[in-house]
DNA sequence: CATATATTTCCATTATTCTGGAAATGTCGA
DNA sequence: TCGACATTTCCAGAATAATGGAAATATATG
């Protein structure tokens, strides 16, 4: 992952209202959930929301899946990993950087 | 850790320059760099420079140590951990949410 | 087809952030 | 004390982002 696109998806998760729009979605696994009701949850106008998904997508953390008149959204996990692997990048040099350090675990 | 501070601290990662700033403390370890250097190595105007620096301090994402003239910075280990841990919280209802997913490990 | 609902796009306003020159502050060594 | 250097603060202009009303688009249902 190159700085550029990560920096974009910290920026995409910096803002209070995007940010619960991701929780919500990472918690709701991959089924995800409609706009509609992220929308109704959060109390946003529907420009609003759009917009805000709208960033979420165009950043890659979110993916969508049409089905009717809905759109339903859902976290791309894969996605996170790579941010959360630029983050941890070449960290402290080898050494456990902190109690709790986050490390990568081998795939199931 | 609050949406509100993990936010604030996702915006400050989310800019290139300020970004670029923090992984090189990240990777620098322990001892950290002073400013120039930093500000030498990303050919930043002094002004700019420290206007980053304050804004990744300001969330508490790095820690300053004075040394005579100079003043040293240093990424915050344990305010990286409780970010990531925020994002990964609840994540994907206990299923392993990606192949390579992240863990927090135990510590050492 | 007509109507209701879901979502997006368009648009303008407001608010915030970024940038860097210049000046200020603080520290060192001679 | 003086001059050089490191860093910050002050400031203002330029750029970008956020918000939401209203209209447009798309789809379902009677």
């Amino acid at each position: 992952m190159e700085l550029t696109a990560a920096s974009d998806c910290l920026a995409a998760l910096g803002h209070d209202t995007r940010l619960a729009i991701y929780r919500m979605l990472v918690q709701a696994g991959a089924d995800g959930m409609n706009a509609g009701v992220i929308g109704a949850r959060l109390a946003l106008a529907p420009a609003t929301l759009s917009f805000h998904i709208a960033h979420l997508s165009r950043v890659g953390l979110i993916a969508s899946r049409p089905d009717g008149r809905f759109i339903y959204y859902s976290a791309d996990y894969s996605a996170m990993n790579e941010l959360l692997g630029f983050l941890t990048d070449n960290c402290c040099q080898g050494e456990s950087c902190a109690p709790g350090a986050v490390k990568v675990a081998a795939p199931k």
